[in-house]
DNA sequence: ATAATTTACTTTACACCGTTAAGTAAATTA
DNA sequence: TAATTTACTTAACGGTGTAAAGTAAATTAT
């Protein structure tokens, strides 16, 4: 049954493309100004054609904020390698912030936008975030082996891991979202690197502090 | 000329009620579901009045947000006593995460939603966006008493105070924008409240370690 | 008092949007 | 060769923001 298998090879090969005519798209113009008319148009398939593959917009924005995962991952592997679990965890949050502000679309998608959320609550009924539950996992993992090795103590990891998310988090959001206008000129540059400097300062010094 | 000063005042009440039925609708549904429309339908004029009194949906919704900032100032005004600005500024931290909680919508609209960003970068051609300055100047200020009372010795004010805006905005718009489920059911609630206190106690040991 | 003008709207219309239902031509199977 | 399935498209529904044109009442001018 060949035949069976080059329909299901054409199929995915059409499904790709539609992620692909997305991505471009919402790359350059941002989720928002994304409609389905405009990814149909650049495929050459008529609208309607993008409904066998989607179940509907948020569904095909919750696939690309999958292969934003995926790009995210690629900037923590690398980090693994990092022996000391504390140094890992400072390279973590540079890390974050350098892949948020390299890809700022992408991060929108993943951290900011509503979209692929609706499309978990909608279609998949009752599933989870996979993808926000593996990535908290990395990070979780390292607040913990900070933990037990007498960073941090009495703290309780998952919440700390949290704090630490949302600290890089709202650098990100803010940059991404416009709202660092209030900041001087001069200050506007390398606002996000050294916001994130802070913040290892602080996760430092907040270490110094109970070993001594 | 009292005629003149009736229709003065006549346009300022439909003004006033076009706000009106915005505001209950977007606190309701939210922003992206509530519509030109929608608001027209409610007060009972055509949707095209709307447009003799603001420019777009953004005017109508950069209109919102200020009245949001207003609602943000009655959090932190109460915390103007608090003399000794350490204990401020701890304080700002608490109840700006009190004032998100509590009022979802209109902190989407102020801090993370693009609308009210789009309507200044728009109409108010060159305009600053003077809530977000003043807001955030009075973080500024009591992070600028704090270290000439010795605490965060050596560091850039302006960024320090951005960094700590971070913090706790980072922790309102993953919760507001859904992005807590990667947490434990037993660590979610009160989740926002015991991150709000890490950041303190972060604040805190940072100046411990500064004065030993 | 009547005519001209301004004001405060409404109606209509345009060009989009996401999405569903119905239709169709080609490929496949019987 | 006929029946069926596949892979689409066309047409349509009900929504969106917004601009242009029309209208009736209020106001001003003569």
């Amino acid at each position: 049954m060949s035949i069976a298998a080059r329909k299901e090879r054409q199929k995915e090969e059409l499904k790709g493309k539609i992620l692909e005519a997305a991505k471009e798209l919402f790359i350059q113009r941002g989720f928002e100004e994304t409609s389905i008319r405009n990814i149909a148009e650049k495929i050459e398939y008529s609208p309607t054609t993008i409904y066998l593959h989607f179940k509907d917009k948020d569904d095909i924005f919750y696939a690309l904020h999958q292969e934003g995962f995926i790009l995210l991952n690629q900037y923590l592997r690398a980090l693994q390698n990092v022996a000391d679990p504390f140094e890992r965890l400072k390279a973590i949050t540079k890390a974050y912030i350098t892949f948020a502000l390299e890809n700022r679309e992408f991060y929108d998608l993943m951290f900011i936008s509503r979209s692929p959320m609706n499309a978990l609550t909608k279609d998949k009924h009752d599933e989870k975030w996979e993808e926000g539950n593996k990535a908290f996992g990395a990070l979780f993992g390292t607040v913990t082996e900070c933990i037990s090795k007498g960073y941090f103590r009495g703290m309780d990891p998952e919440i700390l891991s949290f704090t630490c998310w949302s600290m890089v988090h709202g650098i990100c959001s803010l940059e991404i979202r416009g709202r660092c206008s209030v900041i001087s000129e001069a200050n506007q540059e390398n606002l996000s690197a050294n916001a994130g400097d802070i913040i290892n300062q602080m996760l430092e010094r907040m270490h110094q502090n109970l070993i001594q």
